[in-house]
DNA sequence: TCCAGGTTGTAAAAATCTTGTAAAAGTCGT
DNA sequence: ACGACTTTTACAAGATTTTTACAACCTGGA
C-alpha cells in the first residue's frame, strides 16, 4: 500500500473518524483497517493481508496479523467482532453494520490510497 | 520557509507575541513554529519541515528537528506538548489551545517590527 | 458423536523503531 | 576570541510491532 502526500498535507492516523467516533490507530492497524474497509464484504486472504500490509510471501510463520486483528477490534468498540468476521481457513472480511460508513478517507486530495 | 528582510528592516524574533506573552526565539524556531502555526492543525511531516526550514533532503539522519521541538516547546511555556503535538512515525502539529492567536504573520509587516 | 490436527484468539514478553533530552562540539557573525 | 545560535552525539524513554506460548476453537473423518 501507498500512501501519496502532498507538499502541505499530510495523513494523520490519529484523525480516523470510525462509526462516529475518533480511532486512533498506529499505522499498521491503518492499513490494515483500510485494506479490509475497501473491500468490504469480500473475504481478503491472510495469504492476500500478510502480502498488502507486511509484505510477506505464502509461508511466512507469523501470528503478528491475528494480534493486529485483534488490537482493531478491540478499538471498533463493543462490535469489533461482528465488523470483521473470521472467515476460517481463509482469512478476514470486514462488514458495514447498519448505515455506519466505515472508513471516512474522504478528500482524495487528503490522501489517496494506492492498491 | 523563506523570509525576506529588507535593508532597512530589521526583524526582532524577540518581539513575537504568542498567547499573550512575548516569545523570543531564534531564527530557527521561528521559521519552525512559523511553519508548523501557518499549519495549524495539519500533521506536518518530519520530511516536509526538514526540506523547508532546513534544505534536508529525505534521508538524511539528523536529531535537530526534535532539539528545536524541543526548545519551542519549552518557550511555548507549559502548554508546549499540548500546542505541539508529535504525531508518532510522521511528525508534529500545531494545534490552537483556546482562543489563543498562535502566530501572527499575516502582513508581511506585522512580525517584521517587535511592537 | 468424538477425536485429532490444524487454525485462530490472546496475554505478555521481546524486539524494533522513534522520539526526548542533556551535554558537547561546531558555526557564524561581530 | 567571544557570545549566541545550531547541530551532533549518545543514550534514555516511549511507542509500536512481532514473537512466543498456550488456550480455545473449528472441522472432517473414524
Amino acid at each position: 500500500m501507498t500512501i501519496f502526500l502532498d507538499d502541505h498535507l499530510s495523513i494523520d492516523w490519529t484523525a480516523v473518524r470510525f462509526d462516529n467516533q475518533k480511532l486512533t490507530l498506529t499505522r499498521k492497524e491503518f492499513e490494515l483497517l483500510a485494506m479490509l474497509s475497501q473491500n468490504e464484504g469480500e473475504t481478503m486472504p491472510r495469504t492476500v493481508l500478510l502480502e498488502t500490509v507486511w509484505g510477506y510471501r505464502i509461508g511466512t510463520r507469523t501470528r503478528t496479523l491475528d494480534v493486529h486483528i485483534r488490537r482493531l477490534r478491540r478499538k471498533l468498540g463493543r462490535f469489533g467482532e461482528e465488523y470483521i468476521q473470521t472467515i476460517f481457513g481463509v482469512g478476514y472480511r470486514f462488514v458495514r453494520l447498519r448505515a455506519a460508513r466505515p472508513l471516512q478517507l474522504s478528500s482524495p486530495a487528503a490522501f489517496a490510497i494506492g492498491a
